[in-house]
This record gives C-alpha cells, structure tokens and sequence, in this order.
DNA sequence: GAGGAACCTTGACCTACGTCAAGTCCGCGA
DNA sequence: TCGCGGACTTGACGTAGGTCAAGGTTCCTC
C-alpha cells in the first residue's frame, strides 16, 4: 500500500521544515516555499563513520543537514586526512561543486549518527532563480567559506602548528563566551586533521602551551 | 579647463570595454549595460610593486583587471609570502569581500605594470539584482576559487614540493597545448610562493625532476 | 660595454614535524 | 568486575624543507 504525506504534518516533516528554515540559505523563504522545497528532495541517514560521498563523485545536488555533523576532506595516498569543514545543524555541502565542475572535490562522511536533506540541482537552480535573496546568502556563505580556506592557506603555509592551535583557541574562545574555558566538540585526532598535522603532533602542541603557560587542560577542556 | 567626455568615445573607453566585456562575470551583458558600468567605476594605474590593498583594509568594491597582473597573497610576520591568487586580464578581486565581512581577507599588489577598474560595492549589488544572470556567473567564478583553494590545501599538507610541481606542471601542459614544452610566464620565486615554499626548496625540486628524467629545462622553458 | 639589480642556483646546517612503537587512560558491553 | 577498543600521550628517530651565505645568470640602464 502507498501512503500518500498526510494532511496533517508527521513530526517528522515538522523537523525537517525547522531544519530547512534553520539554514541560513533559506532564512528568508516563506513557509510555502520551505515547503514546497522540503517535498522535492530526500532525506538520508547516515551512522557514525559512513560516507554521503566521495571525492569525484560525480555531484548531482545540494545536501542540508538536518541534525548530526559531516566532515569534509581530502586523503592522501598514504592514509592521511586533511579536514577541509566540521558542518553542523542547518549547514549546506555541494554547492561549490554545482556551479563548477560535475564532481565533488572532497569526499563527505559523517562524524556522529546524521540525517540529511538532499535537493536535486535543477530544483535548486530553480529556488535560486525565482528567490535572487537565497543568491545573495548563497554568496555570502561561499566568500565566507572562501575566507577560512584562505587563512587554513595562511596557517599551513606561514604558521606552525603550536601557532594554529593557539589562534584556533582563541577563536573558539572568542566565539563562544570568552570566558576563559572551551570545551572542545570535536575529538583531538579530528582537530589534527583540521590543522593538517596528525595527533602526537598536536598532544606535544597542547603540552607546549601548558609549558609556557597559556592554558591549562585536561581531557577536552581548556 | 574641465573635457566632458567626448561622444566619440576615446581610445581608452574603447579598451575598457572590451575590457569589460572580457570579464567572463559581465559576458551576457549588452553594450548599454556595459557602458554604463564603465561609466560608474574609476580606473587605476599600478606600477610594478604597487600594493593595491592591503589584508585588513576595509574592502569598498570590486576590482576588474584592465590589463597586467595582480598578485593576492598572505604574508607571515617573518616577511614569507603565500601567494593565493595570480590574476590577470579579465579576472576581478574582492567579490569575496563584499559579501562577507567588510575587509579584505589577503593582500594584493601588481607584479607588472597594470591598471585596474574599480566598480563601488553598491553598483555592482545593482548590477547583481538587476542581472541574475552575472549572479549566477559569480557563484560560478567563487566555486571555481573554492576548488582551486581546496587543492592548495591538500597541496599544502598532503603533497611534498616536488610532487606539486609535477602536478602543476602537468596542468600547465594539459591547458595550453599539450605540446610537451611549457614556457613560464611567472618568476620561480612567485611559482616558488604559490606552492608555499621558498625559491631554494623550487630549484631543488627542479632538479630532482630533472634527474629522475621527468623533465629537461633551461629558464623558463621546459 | 660596464655596473647593478633582480633572479636563480648550490651548499651546509638545523629544526619542525611525520612516523613507528609503546604505553596510559577511559567508557562500554557482557 | 573484567576485559577490550578507541582516544590520547610519550619517546626515539628520520627527513623534508626552511634559513643563511656565497656565487652565478640574465637583463637593464647609463
């Protein structure tokens, strides 16, 4: 038996509308259109570990996600990882690879258990061209995106890696409260990766900051 | 004595609309709309050396290149530069700028003889609103930066010199003609900054492809 | 054609950091 | 309660590549 949706929302839909409003790129969509997004696309559930794709995939549409987190990376012949994004709740992947390019130039996997919403591109090239406001976000979020790859460009090629971390923490501190103590969300091993080195480098990091003084830690808070 | 421009337009209105129209972000738009852009920005001379902005000044446009190269890079405080972008004719920086954060995120300076167009922040919002379609072209061009960005990244942490140069001088190869000989139009010390390294570090991985075969070289020519 | 100023190359040296190999600590399921 | 596996740390070691210093080219100007 096929079910069509039902008149009245599942809670389900109810978490995905808010998810899709919750996106800066669709802020100011009204609910009809959030709407009539959330009905042209599909949902995906990803476990901890498992990938959404892979470097030159070939790129078919844009993915939200719903809840959980995704990193974004590059691999080395020889294993290693080199972590381009950490998204979160309400954050977008695949757009970059819409506008140039067929594939994906990273691959995409999933940190912790996540659910995403993928929009097929032409129904996104479709919101774009009737909402010119979701263009707009779309360019803010792409130069913003362009921002922090140019300083990971800075970092990796001018600052070592006792530097990063500190400039890093800061950021986090700053961000958040300013109060002096961070509470990392992210696994050291991914940090590592994000700052492009691996984790004994970034534990001797951590010790020579305690050394000098500029933070005390244990486990993930600083 | 003040000239009004002529109605027979200069030689130098003529050169800074096909300037313009060069620029693949304004190639669907017809002459009036290209006029009247030209009509609304200003023109800069750089001489070789000349800074155009520095990182952190506060970003009042959109700069498309008349004719030269710009160079757009970082520079640590031990005076290395990391060379992010190299420009030439048609291309435009600081569109990153104007949509997200109001500075710009890197320097840029001519690295020959240039001269630049200078469009104000609110006109080219103007143009964007009025022409969707130079919207689009723009996601193109920022989504084709962003790649070129991700590969610097994997680059920088992933790949040793020698193994960036191959790869950069393959594409070189592929691009232009395939013929198997390449001929530099960039100094080794930028090719050297745009890898993340210092020339030294270049002219040993020069080397070591010569020995292993992989090239012949003298100069510039490959 | 002589004198410079960039640019490029080469050598000697040193250090940041990646790799390999043992641990240690912590949470989780049986 | 006892492992057991994953995350993290620590140590020893090797090396890519940055730095400093000294030539060598090429090219431009006077």
């Amino acid at each position: 038996m096929i079910s069509k949706p039902p008149l009245e929302p599942s809670p389900r839909t109810l978490e995905l509308r808010s998810a899709l409003r919750g996106a800066k790129l669709f802020q100011n969509l009204d609910d009809a259109q959030i709407d009539s997004i959330a009905g042209r696309g599909r949902r995906l559930r990803l476990d901890r570990g498992q990938t959404l794709f892979l470097e030159g995939d070939s790129a078919q549409g844009l993915y939200v996600i719903v809840s959980g987190r995704l990193k974004v990376y590059k691999t080395s012949p020889r294993g290693r990882h080199q972590i381009l994004l950490l998204l979160g709740q309400g954050e977008t992947v695949g757009e970059a690879a819409m506008f140039a390019g067929e594939t994906f130039p990273a691959s995409a996997e999933a940190v912790e258990a996540t659910e995403v919403f993928s929009l097929p591109r032409n129904t996104f090239l479709e919101v774009i061209r009737a909402e010119p406001e979701v263009a707009m976000r779309l360019l803010g979020a792409l130069s913003l995106r362009m921002r922090s790859f140019a300083s990971m460009i800075e970092d990796l090629s001018l600052r070592e890696v006792s530097e990063r971390l500190a400039g890093h923490l800061l950021k986090l501190d700053s961000e958040c409260a300013s109060t002096g103590t961070i509470e990392l969300d992210v696994t050291k091993g991914q940090l590592a990766a994000t700052f492009g080195t691996v984790p004994e480098t970034l534990s001797r990091a951590f010790q020579e900051l305690r050394k000098i003084g500029a933070i005390e830690s244990s486990g993930r808070r600083i």
